[in-house]
This record gives structure tokens, C-alpha cells and sequence, in this order.
DNA sequence: CTTACACGCTTTTTT
DNA sequence: AGCGTGTAAG
């Protein structure tokens, strides 16, 4: 029998009925350019925020503001550069208006289709098992099919799998097909266009085969969703209502399609982004994005921001000078009101240990004077140019972070010990299955593949891969025979149970591994560490896939070294490449290297875009400082890359009225320092 | 036919 | 330090 249903009305709290009563007071917490456009309404609108003039501020006091007027925060998507840029700016949001910003979507545009792909991506052949292979991964899979396919006659010069990823990488990102970018961009290697083509064409396959994606897949694959699966992309497309994206001008055209798509059916975007400091262009960023939103978007509305909160006045003097000289920009004045400020100096050092010298006495100096050693920075141009700096500072006692360059999950026995988890969540990836086999004496590379071809039957995928894999391992006999038997042991143990966590399934693994180490590496104590640290992250986790992915998607950038440091919570110096240094600030930074054909590099002088990239890279450097800067440059250093003697100051200086720079000359004091000769390092 | 190893060369920036 | 190449040994 039915019950007739009585209906019962909740009434709404009073709070609850006066939305446009807003938890905080934005007008007097913004300045009137940062209220516009934290205020703005629906539709598409693009905010140009020069450096330092509360960019974030803005986009966390839109998201609490949103939230305010009762736009749902599960509802809001926030796109940023890292995905600690987006837990910084959720937590600041969670600060204006409580834990309801906890329910915004925030992350990478990689991570955020990993998550997505991982729900919607069986319409397009994607297991939620998928594997993510970063760029050496996907570097050793070209090489694989580069050696099937008979590539690699030496007579003639044949790209390397560096240089192939980059091509095949470029093409997706700038939705390019092959035949232009190689023409445009390496014409060298057009003799060689058919190959590649044939390459790129088994690399897809072997792939979508496999269940891997490289990180353009990750968007790639998202965009052919948006576009085929109607269900999906109605579900995608309706549930992030309203979008937020950060460093728009580092995006790419593959990334603004996917905005584009992302907001088809409701056309709220707000992208924030300074063209002045689109830095990365290599990987197919254009700040082309910045200049074509409101044609991408028509109607959208555009805000700048322009009072500058971090520099003093001679350090905008100088920014702005330099880039003054860009070719092409949105016009904006940026101003400030620390109007006094120090000079910036720039520092001629006789070598490359002059200039680390300098560096290191000025930073103890200005210890003395009370800096704390985190508001001090030094930046450059490429990793490997701190090098000699790192050894001054150790030599001096100075605690340091490096930021940028290699990665602690780029090294070698972390990547073999993630590759034994990997084969356990996708037995079908052969690229990790390629690198651990190759750890077992006795196999090389022919025996790898032959393995790996007999229990991984693409044309007829298997139930149980695994299994079979195991199987085959157990049955090999002669030399590698014995270690073979262990690998399939210690993968059967981890992968048997479904009980074990991540952290389990590390140490399963990393007692297998470690005679492996001692046996390779001379250094295996400080390697035994790292691999304790990956234990230690493990066990964050519930899911080896969120783990693996995790790893994949956004790498921990420090080594269990720079972890301990930070636990004893000692202040410490930060090292950094300018791209690393994007977004942040320092009382004092000292930028090395700042000498031509370093900074500009090189390899940047073929092309008048890659210059201007630089300068803005210059650009983005100077902007850094809040109260010092100096700039130095080591003269009379061999280039071994270009066979010249570098001296002359940057280019980028060439323009700047000597008023805004003040001169600095090292001079040696009296008395002998021959203990500290380089001859004897 | 394979694997192991030594030697010389080249090194941007990163999700 | 890592990659590709050449060579010796299994």
C-alpha cells in the first residue's frame, strides 16, 4: 500500500536568504583594479597582472568571493601552473571564508585530465589503470621502437630520442602536424621526415596498446574526449561552472582548445597572466594566448592590474627598461610606492669562483645585518650553473635549497624502484618492464625484449598478464635464470595481495632491489636514503595508482637531504632557475651568469622569438626582488659550447641607462690564498 | 649472438 | 652524470 508522502519544509537560515551580504568587506581589503576584476561578473574575462601587483590575491579573493555570492565551490575548476600553487591559493581562500574552499577543484591542467580521464576515459579506450610516462620514460619507448624499426644506421645523422620526444611533443602542443614543425623548427632533419612519421606513428600505437600516456597524451586524450564522447563532455562540461586560470601566458594552444572545450557550455573563464613573463615557449607556450583570448572568448572583459606591492622603485626602473626593448606587448605601467630603495649593482667578477666568492661573502654580510637567509635568493639561467656556487657554499657552512634542474624522481634507482611498482599496476607497460629487466644479470637488451614480447600478447590482450608474466619469468633457464626467479618472486609477493598499502609494496620491492644497488652504485648509503624517503611518501597514500600517478604528475623536488634539513627547520638559502622561481619573492636576489651567451643563452641567439623569451626570462628574474638585486657576470670564461670567451655583460643591459645600475669592481685582498687554488679541487 | 664495460662527448628551461 | 659507440669477453 502507498503512503501518501506529507511534505515538511526546511526553511533557510537567515544568513542563508541574504547572500548579497558578504562575509568580508572586498573594497577596503582591494585596491579598485583588484576589486573590478575579483568583482567581475559571468562571461569571459581576461585580467592582466603585471609582476608583483597581487595576482594571487586576486584569484583567491575571486574564489572566496564566488563563494560568497553562493556559486557552489565544487562547481569551480582552478587551473594552475603546479598543483602547490593550487593548495596555496585554496588554503588562502579557506582563510577569507572558511573550509567551503575545500570543495574547489584545483590543480594542473595534467593532473586534473589524469583525474578525469581516469573517470571518463573508457568511451575512448582508456583503463583507469592507465600509466603516465614522463619524459625519460617516454624518451626509452622511442628508443625501443627507434632500434625495431631499424633506425639507427649511423651513416646518416639520425635525431636522438631527446630530440624526437621534443618534435613529437611540439606537435601536439602547438596542434601542429609533423611536416611542419621539423621544417620550421628542424629543418636539419628533414631528410629524415618520412622516418619520423613512421616512428610517431608506432609510438601512438605502442601507447594506446599499452595503456600509456605521456604528459601530452594527458590533454591530448582529454580533447578527443570533450569532442567524441557527448555524454562525458556534457557531464565535464556542466559540473566545472565557472573556471580559473592561472599563468594564462604560459599556456599552450592544446591548452587553451582545452579551455575553450571546458567552458563551451557556459563561457565562464577568468584567465589571469602577465604576457611580460611567458617564459615557456619551448614546450609550446605562447603568449599569443594572452593576445587571442578575447577572440577565443568574444565579449570578454579585460582588467588590468598595475601597482606594483613587491619592488621598490629602482628595481621597477630597471624591469621596466628592460622590457621596454620586447617587441610585442599588452601596454600597462607599473608602478609602486616603495619609492626608496638601494640601486641596483651589477658585479664584474674576474671567473666563474670570483663571482660564487662574491655571492657567498655578500650573503654572510647580509646575514650580519639581519636578512634572514630564506629571504635571499640566487637565480640563473640553467641548473648546471650553480655548480661551482653549491661547492663555496658547503665549503662556507651556508645551508642551501636547490630548486629546478634534476629531480629527485629523475634519478636512477628511484625510477627502477617506481618501475617494479608500475609493471604491478599496468603489466602491459613495457617500458617499465624494459628497465627492470635490464637490472637482472645476465639480461641485456635483446633477451629484455624477448621477454617482454612472449608474455605481453598485445593482439590478444590477456586476462592476467601478471600471471603469465610470472610464469614466463619462472621457466627461463641458463644465466639470468636464477635472478629472473627472484624478480617474479618479489612481483608476485607485492602484487598478490590487494591488502598491501603503497609503503608495503615499496619495501617489497626495495629489499629485492638493494644487492642490485650495492652492486651499480659506489654511493649506495646516500641512495639507500632516497629510497627510504620514497617510503616515507608512500605511505601517504592508500591507492598505489594515486601514488604512481602522483610521482608521474608532480615529482617531490627535493632529495631526503633537503627533507631532514627542512625538519630541523633551519632557514636556508634558496638556489633556483628562473622558471623554478616563477610566481615567487625575495627581499635579496642575486642573479649569476648575467654575461652574453649565458644569459641570453647560446642557443637562443638563432631566432628573434627565442631572444625575446629570454629577455622576458630576464625579465622575470629582476621582478623577483623586493629590496636587493645584484647582478653578476664572470668575465673571460671559455665557452665550450660556442668556443668564445664570454665578457661582455647581457645584451639586455646594452639599452639601460647607466643611472639604474650602479657598478661594483671586485678587488682581490692582500696576502696569499693559494691553499684555496682551484688547481687542488 | 649477447652482454658487459670503457671511452669520449655534450649539458636550457619543465608539466 | 648520462648517452651513444666501440670493443672484448662470454
Amino acid at each position: 500500500m502507498e503512503r501518501e508522502i506529507k511534505p515538511y519544509v526546511l526553511k533557510r537560515t537567515a544568513e542563508e536568504l541574504a547572500p548579497a551580504k558578504l562575509s568580508r568587506d572586498y573594497a577596503k581589503e582591494l585596491n579598485p583594479q583588484q576589486l573590478a576584476a575579483v568583482t567581475a561578473g559571468e562571461g569571459p574575462s581576461l585580467v592582466i597582472a603585471g609582476a608583483g601587483s597581487g595576482k594571487t590575491r586576486t584569484l583567491v579573493y575571486r574564489v572566496a568571493y564566488l563563494i560568497d555570492k553562493g556559486v557552489d565551490p565544487a562547481s569551480i575548476l582552478l587551473l594552475t601552473f603546479t598543483r602547490k600553487a593550487a593548495q596555496e591559493m585554496l588554503h588562502r581562500a579557506g582563510l577569507l571564508i572558511g573550509a567551503r574552499s575545500e570543495r574547489v577543484f584545483g590543480g594542473t591542467f595534467h593532473s586534473v585530465a589524469n583525474l578525469l580521464l581516469r573517470r571518463y576515459g573508457r568511451p575512448i579506450g582508456l583503463e583507469p589503470g592507465f600509466t603516465i610516462l614522463d619524459r625519460s620514460d617516454a624518451e626509452d619507448l622511442i628508443n625501443l621502437l627507434r632500434a625495431q624499426l631499424g633506425m639507427n644506421e649511423k651513416d646518416k645523422r639520425f635525431p636522438r630520442k631527446g630530440t624526437i620526444a621534443e618534435i613529437f611533443s611540439k606537435c601536439e602542443n602547438t596542434l601542429q602536424n609533423l611536416d611542419d614543425v621539423v621544417l620550421s623548427e628542424f629543418a636539419h632533419f628533414s631528410e629524415h621526415l618520412e622516418a619520423l612519421d613512421q616512428l610517431k606513428r608506432a609510438y601512438a600505437e605502442a601507447k594506446r596498446q599499452r595503456q600509456l600516456l605521456d604528459y601530452d597524451d594527458l590533454l591530448v586524450k582529454l580533447r578527443e574526449l570533450l569532442g567524441k564522447d557527448e555524454g562525458a563532455s556534457r557531464a565535464i562540461s556542466s559540473s566545472f561552472r565557472t573556471i580559473l586560470v592561472d599563468e594564462y601566458q604560459d599556456t599552450n594552444r592544446l591548452q587553451a582548445d582545452l579551455v575553450r572545450k571546458l567552458a563551451a557550455t557556459h563561457d565562464n573563464v577568468m584567465a589571469v597572466g602577465d604576457d611580460a613573463q611567458s617564459i615557456y615557449g619551448f614546450r609550446g607556450a605562447t603568449f599569443r594566448n594572452i593576445m587571442d583570448f578575447p577572440t577565443l572568448f568574444p565579449g570578454a572583459r579585460i582588467y588590468k592590474l598595475e601597482e606594483n606591492y613587491r619592488s621598490t622603485q629602482p628595481i621597477l626602473n630597471l624591469a621596466n627598461e628592460i622590457i621596454q626593448g620586447a617587441a610585442e606587448k599588452y601596454s600597462k605601467h607599473l608602478f609602486t610606492r616603495k619609492l626608496d630603495g638601494p640601486l641596483p649593482a651589477l658585479i664584474q667578477a674576474a671567473g666563474e669562483n670570483a663571482q660564487s666568492r662574491f655571492v657567498a661573502q655578500k650573503i654572510l654580510e647580509l646575514r650580519e645585518e639581519g636578512v634572514p637567509l630564506d629571504e635571499i635568493a640566487v637565480l640563473f639561467r640553467s641548473s648546471f650553473h650553480s655548480f661551482d656556487l653549491e661547492i663555496e657554499l658547503s665549503r662556507r657552512d651556508l645551508p642551501f635549497v636547490k630548486r629546478g634542474g634534476f629531480k629527485f624522481i629523475e634519478t636512477a634507482h628511484v625510477k627502477d624502484l617506481i618501475a617494479h611498482l608500475r609493471v604491478l599496476e599496468n603489466p602491459l607497460d613495457a617500458v617499465s618492464w624494459n628497465r627492470i629487466l635490464l637490472l637482472v644479470e645476465g639480461v641485456g637488451p635483446k633477451k629484455a625484449q624477448d621477454l617482454i614480447a612472449s608474455f605481453v600478447k598485445t593482439e590478444r590482450p590477456d586476462r592476467e598478464p601478471e600471471r603469465r608474466a610470472i610464469d614466463v619469468l619462472r621457466d627461463v633457464s641458463g644465466r639470468s635464470g636464477r635472478g629472473l626467479k627472484d624478480l617474479a618472486r618479489v612481483l608476485e609477493e607485492a602484487g598478490r595481495a590487494r591488502a598491501m598499502t603503497p609503503a608495503e609494496q615499496v619495501n617489497e620491492v626495495y629489499t629485492y632491489y638493494l644487492p642490485i644497488l650495492k652492486e651499480q652504485h659506489d654511493d649506495y648509503p646516500k641512495r639507500m636514503r632516497d629510497l627510504e624517503h620514497l617510503y616515507t611518501m608512500a605511505e601517504r597514500y592508500e591507492r598505489l595508482d594515486d601514488f604512481l600517478a602522483d610521482m608521474a604528475l608532480e615529482p617531490p623536488d627535493e632529495s631526503a637531504a633537503d627533507v631532514e634539513a627542512a625538519d630541523r627547520n633551519d632557514e636556508r638559502l634558496v638556489l633556483s632557475t628562473i622558471h623554478s622561481a616563477k610566481g615567487l619573492e625575495w627581499q635579496c636576489v642575486f642573479m649569476l651568469w648575467v654575461v652574453d651567451g649565458r644569459f641570453p643563452s647560446a642557443y637562443s641567439f638563432a631566432t628573434e622569438e627565442e631572444l625575446e623569451e629570454e629577455r622576458r626570462l630576464f625579465y622575470v628574474a629582476v621582478t623577483r626582488a623586493k629590496q636587493h638585486l645584484y647582478l653578476t657576470y664572470p668575465i673571460n670564461e671559455y665557452d665550450k659550447a660556442t668556443g668564445t670567451i664570454l665578457s661582455k655583460p647581457s645584451r639586455f643591459l646594452d639599452d639601460v641607462s647607466p643611472s639604474l645600475l650602479e657598478t661594483w669592481g671586485l678587488v682581490e685582498e692582500e696576502g696569499s690564498r693559494e691553499w684555496e687554488s682551484r688547481e687542488w679541487d
